[in-house]
DNA sequence: TTCGTCGTGCAACTTTGTTGCATTGCCCGT
DNA sequence: ACGGGCAATGCAACAAAGTTGCACGACGAA
């Protein structure tokens, strides 16, 4: 299958040229290793890890790399998410397309992992009478610490907020 | 009352005075400034925005904003969110302490308007198998349009990131 | 061939936020 | 009153993330 399956092995070169292709978008070498990034972590990137890692294989430029990045949310391949740090953060639809999913953002470490979808998992009705919004998307980010960081020893390296001086 | 409600009548200087001193922060009249602007908007600003509202009453320069920015979000007296642009946004804790809530962020005007609590609105055990991870907090964003630009003749100003939606 | 378009690269720029250091004013002990 | 220290603020320079303008090469169409 080629839908865009966020598994290691199915990040290979038939099947995302497929996926690029069948979303109207020309399979170009740069952006072939840039899906296969995503594809490959299966999470949420910021744009300097996607062109850190894109760049082990090709000389790529961060301009070229943004255009890409865009034009693939553009096209409903990816999705642009915001973090709690500054950079925006990248990853591809898993699954089918248009369903979102939420993320889990591990204060210590910065990884950002894909969760399953949101529905089920946001009441809108909770918050209806409130929101009298045409809703376009539904952004929910589960922040603290994973269960890799907690196991190692905690050291405090004020990874987005931690101790500016507590009083 | 002092709980920091959110209405303009509210936002008086006796009020935000006693907020500030009972969170621990001396009340200068800048951190005033910026605590009855928060008060004031209700909802959640940039910083930039927030150090204009400021300096129509005060000399203000950018760093010490953020300082007190920072400060209050330490002192949890504020909250400091990602919104679908660059900026992060601060808003005040409506109501008691620790209780988050949701926003509903408006992709045409920009407007981010703060929402309810997010308990009973996220259904953490509906992604509690895979969220093997200590939570610290849950940022929930609705994404849209809101109802006062829904009645706008609608000028395509593509402000973030409009066709980014559902595929 | 020539033209136009597309993909990419480079440099310069903008925005947002941070760091280092100086200045000011207040409190406190003497 | 005096002087030291500290908290609050300001200024300038910096830093990171992302954007814009423009150039250049490849490639297909006329």
């Amino acid at each position: 299958m080629d839908e865009l399956p966020t598994t290691p092995e199915a990040a290979n070169h038939a099947s995302t040229e497929t996926v690029l292709k069948r979303a109207g978008i020309d399979p170009t070498p740069l952006r072939l290793a840039v899906i296969q990034v995503l594809a490959r972590e299966g999470r949420a990137l910021p744009a300097g890890d996607i062109l850190a890692l894109v760049q082990d294989q090709h000389r790529a430029n961060k301009v070229t790399l943004y255009r890409i990045l865009d034009l693939f949310v553009e096209k409903g391949l990816a999705r642009r998410h915001s973090s709690g740090d500054r950079a925006l953060r990248y990853c591809l639809e898993p699954g089918s397309a248009g369903r979102p999913h939420c993320h889990a953002y591990c204060l210590r470490c910065g990884r950002m992992e894909c969760l399953p979808g949101v529905e089920g998992v946001v009441d809108m009705a909770a918050l209806g009478p409130a929101l009298a919004m045409e809703v376009v998307a539904v952004e929910v980010r589960i922040d603290g610490v994973c269960a890799a960081c907690r196991r190692k020893p905690s050291v405090p390296e004020t990874p987005v907020d931690a101790g500016s001086g507590n009083s």
